[in-house]
RNA sequence: GCCUGGAUGGUGAAAUUGGUAGACACAAGGGACUUAAAAUCCCUCGGGCUUAACGCCCAUGCGGGUUCGAUUCCCGCUCCAGGCACCA
């Protein structure tokens, strides 16, 4: 690393170096090769083990983390992007002479591989592996700084053994617990499909209709932490707002009224619970529903069966919250009615195919007078709707639902008896007091977040680790008999878990009586996988325990770089995870990424053809944009719908435009591009195209000008080889055109500074290009020209080694500035370079441009209004007349109204 | 449906967060070099009006508003993207 302080590191250091010691210099290659440069540079870090790190108690830490990627086979565009900024990043903090940490794995359980399997009639556990090969090897090619030793893919026992251990300590603490959830059944193929795999309410193999299904499941107790994790966003000044919003959002902290509606029911008296963050209303309820799953409901429909039916037909529904929230809403009376708890009406009880037996008490309370939703229903089925708030001078109507209906802000409680008159808070305040009085009710925080269900009925997950025992029921799997290992040849054929036909696998003894028992099928979510691998990195090594003292050195990461999709689960299950390991006093830190930075998805076109459900279904197949053309129109447009196919010229369907995936086969490999053209090209094109943040729509139009630009600085670079390695120091002073060259370099450099601090490569790109336009247009005689291009050079290598670090490399070397630019010290603007006599300001009359006046730099404000109003701008605009007012704003314009 | 973002030339974008709209590039057109091609270099390039030249008007998805001044702030829309708990 080099010496001193990265801040006071002046660029000037290289003319201390060994600048005479140049006896034996290979000749450098005329032109541009970029396999050859890119080669050999690899080959270098290699060798000299460039990016492998170490604990350093000396030197600041920097964690840069870009979220490890699902081996599907290749990389794509929105990982270049990804790891990209990830690695600029890195290389960047590196050369301010932070110790740097950049690991990279895989997120190795999951979906797509048994899909491969069943299509290829591979073990997941096979193709898993060959693509990791593949990919490690693609993302060498690309140069990114990673250290490999820390590798971690979440398949193998080594790492899933932690998260079987650190399930049962919840299992222990009551964090992890067993509840019934729902899935979606496929009838046919009697197995459980992920959401994704429903299409319009069918299996995407069979075509079947899917029914929903309450079956057993692990759950984590993430509302346990609702209040910290929502409290703690407070503390993350460095994620981003609209991160934070969404994941406040998500949480959903309400506060509202549980109360109940008695009843009796067969000679037995009970009572019907829900819940309402509006119980200001509650005067105006005229119906309840309930969830068809919901005991009243399934009481009701022993002797109906046109509500057995209809109940019935609420299974058949989506488990999507989308879907439920978009589906047409249905209700059949049950015929049982319930007592209000304030007025004692009887009020009727529905079923709802809007209700949701998980969530909440799996009833609700129904106001049509002041909810949208209740309004329709009870529209639809003439349920009677009583206003009960009123605003003044508007008045209620049943045509068609107000949105002031439902404000709590203005409106006062009317046709509510007693609490006639009182606002929302105080009609809030006298009704809980009375159904608390009653023993009805009381107010209650609830949130929208539930607990975190695990539980997968696939094969490629880690294995829950808990045996069914006949007599000791469900015990977990002792540690010392950790990890419960996953076979790794089976091969899925989409009927189910294999595991449940794997006798070595399920046959086991119970821990507790020794009797025979069954091994647990079901696996974990693969969020559970990467929920704490960023932890793992850190101590990856570490047989006997899940982290070690080295993740107090590196944890919490410092910056973690990944897709705007995972900005709520992923990143709060972390968040959870972490606290989880926290109280167990396996860490000391409560967040576990300091700083997040988002990036936009990287988009490409999606093309489909829909199996035909008449004929029995099929799956969907994706093709990717590369295997479709379109029909173009005279003008050179495309034809709306005339996409097909190239292999049979056979229409093909758009499904618009979105991330590319797997899934939607709308991948594109950057492997074309790194061929072509080098990864040098690959990452400054993908750096320049467009801010980080920023959604992006996948073209490879422009990057022949990133390529341009790469052989043009090796050109400018071999150009000036012989220059810059005679060059002296900059003489004190500099005639006006090399000084405004020096000037412009520096301007750029400090511009540079100001958008890496917001991210903002794509404008570090163009202060790059820029400075080589300005070191390509500077005299090449007079005095100290060599040195202004020396240093301009020298600037612009350092400023650009985070993103080309390849070429960057080659050039310093080839100009004689060092042996490795990676121990370079990152470049600072001199104010001598900045300094100038004069300024131009923008002349404005009425706010409209004018003219321009040039002023020393350092005229008052007196100076520039006179000067301002003396041009002849200003005098022809004026004619004569005063300026009403003149406003200056120092170093920009000046702007004279009148 | 709900939550969160986004929309600027033919295209990707920039505008130091209220101060010259379109930097830097791509594409296109014209030219130079070349036997030719590639590569490279130079010029033009938002729309309109006008001039020999200077210049003037319009323009940042749509409609309003605040301000000396709005791509930026406020209100109301449209479309697109991400998420909605089993894709990862």
């Amino acid at each position: 690393m080099q010496r001193g302080s990265p801040a006071s590191a002046g660029y000037n250091q290289f003319f201390h170096r060994d600048f005479q010691n140049n006896s034996v210099i290979p000749p450098m290659q005329e032109k541009y090769h970029p396999n050859q440069i890119e080669q050999a540079t690899q080959q270098y870090w290699e060798e000299s083990a460039a990016f492998r790190v170490t604990e350093d108690a000396a030197r600041p830490k920097y964690y840069c983390l870009s979220m490890l990627p699902y081996p599907s086979g290749k990389l794509h565009m929105g990982h270049v992007r990804n790891y990209t900024i990830g690695d600029a990043l890195s290389r960047h903090h590196r050369m301010r002479g932070f110790n740097v940490l950049q690991p990279m794995g895989w997120d190795a359980f999951g979906l797509p591989a048994e899909n491969a399997a069943m299509a290829n009639n591979v073990p997941p556990a096979k193709w898993t592996y060959d693509n990791i090969a593949y990919m490690k090897q693609q993302l060498t090619s690309l140069g990114f700084a990673l250290d490999w030793k820390r590798e971690v893919a979440t398949c193998t026992p080594q790492y899933y053994k932690w998260n079987q251990w650190l399930f049962l300590r919840m299992l222990e603490k009551g964090i992890a617990y067993l509840k019934t959830g729902a899935v979606n059944w496929d009838p046919v193929d009697q197995t459980v499909l992920a959401n994704e795999q429903v299409i319009d309410g069918r299996g995407w193999r069979t075509g079947a209709l899917i029914e929903k299904r309450e079956i057993p499941m692990y759950y984590l107790k993430i509302t346990d932490y609702a209040d910290e994790l929502l409290e703690a966003l407070d503390t993350l000044p460095g994620w981003p707002e609209r991160v934070k919003t969404m994941q406040a959002n998500w949480i959903g902290r309400s506060q509202g009224v549980r109360f109940a509606f008695p009843y009796v029911l067969d000679g037995k008296e009970d009572k019907l619970w829900v819940f309402t963050t509006r119980a200001d209303t509650i005067m105006g309820v005229t119906f309840c529903a309930v969830a068809a799953e919901h005991p009243l409901a399934a009481h009701a429909a022993r002797n109906n069966p046109k509500l057995a039916e209809f109940i019935e037909e609420c299974k058949h529904g989506s488990v999507m919250e989308a879907d439920m929230a978009t589906m047409e809403k249905k209700g059949m009376p049950t015929g049982i009615f319930v007592d209000h708890p304030l007025n004692g009406e009887k009020i009727e009880v529905w079923v709802g195919n809007y209700v949701l037996m998980g969530y909440g008490e799996g009833a609700v309370m129904a106001v049509p007078a002041h909810d949208e939703r209740d309004f329709e229903f009870a529209q639809k089925y003439g349920l009677p709707i009583k206003p009960v708030i009123a605003l003044p001078g508007l008045s209620y109507s049943l045509g068609a639902w107000q949105a002031w209906y439902a404000d709590k802000e203005r409106g006062v409680c009317i046709n509510s008896g007693k609490y006639d008159g009182l606002a929302y808070p105080a009609a809030i305040d006298a009704i809980v007091a009375d159904l608390k009085a009653k023993g009805l009710g009381e107010l209650r925080t609830t949130y929208r977040l539930r607990d975190w269900g695990i539980s997968r009925q696939r094969y490629w997950g880690c294995p829950i680790p808990i045996i069914h025992c006949k007599t000791c029921g469900a015990v977990p799997v002792p540690d010392d008999q950790l990890p419960v290992v996953l076979p790794e040849d089976c091969v899925p054929d989409g009927s189910g878990n294999p595991l449940r036909k794997r006798a070595d696998f399920v046959d086991c003894a119970c821990p507790k009586c020794g009797q025979p028992a069954q091994r647990e099928t079901d696996t974990m979510d693969t969020f559970v996988d990467s929920s704490w691998y960023y932890a793992r990195y850190c101590c990856a090594d570490n047989a006997s325990a899940m982290v070690d003292a080295r993740t107090d050195y590196w944890m919490p990461v410092d910056q973690y770089i990944g897709g705007i999709e995972h900005a709520i689960l992923h990143l709060l299950y972390s968040r959870f995870w972490t606290r989880v390991m926290r109280d167990m006093g396996l860490v000391k830190y409560d967040e576990p990424f300091a700083r997040l930075l988002t990036q936009g998805m990287v988009l490409n076109e999606i093309f489909f053809r829909k199996p035909n459900v008449d004929k029995g279904g099929g799956r969907i197949v994706y093709y990717n944009p590369t295997e479709v053309e379109h029909r173009l129109d005279d003008k050179g447009n495309r034809v709306p719908g005339g996409a097909v196919l190239k292999a049979d010229g056979q229409p093909v369907e758009s499904g618009g435009i979105g991330t590319m995936s797997k899934s939607k086969n709308n991948g594109v490999d950057p492997q074309a591009l790194v061929d072509r053209y080098g990864a040098d090209t690959a990452r400054f094109f993908m750096m320049f195209a467009a801010p980080p943040e920023q959604t992006l729509e996948w073209s490879d139009a422009g990057v022949e000008g990133s390529y341009r630009f790469l052989k043009r600085l090796w050109a400018f670079g071999h150009s000036v080889q012989e220059a810059v390695r005679s060059a002296k120091a900059i003489p004190a002073k500099l005639d006006g055109v090399l000084a405004n060259v020096r000037r412009e370099i520096h301007l750029n450099l400090k511009q540079a500074d100001y958008d890496i601090g917001k991210h903002q490569f794509n404008t570090v790109a163009s202060a790059a290009m820029k400075i080589l336009n300005a070191l390509e247009k500077a005299p090449r005689q007079g005095d100290g020209h060599a040195a202004v291009i020396a240093e301009g050079m020298s600037i612009l290598l350092r400023l650009l080694a985070p993103i080309t670090p390849h070429v960057c490399h080659a050039l310093w070397r080839e100009l004689g500035y060092g042996d490795d630019i990676l121990r370079a010290a990152w470049p600072a603007p001199l104010a001598a370079a900045l300094a100038q006599d004069e300024i131009e300001l923008v002349l404005q009359i009425n706010g409209k441009l004018r003219g321009n006046l040039r002023l020393p730099a350092d005229a008052t404000q007196q100076a520039i209004q006179a000067a301002a109003l003396a041009s002849d701008s200003a005098q022809k605009y004026l004619e004569g007349k005063a300026a009403k007012k003149v406003v200056v704003v120092p170093g920009r314009l000046v702007n004279i109204v009148c």
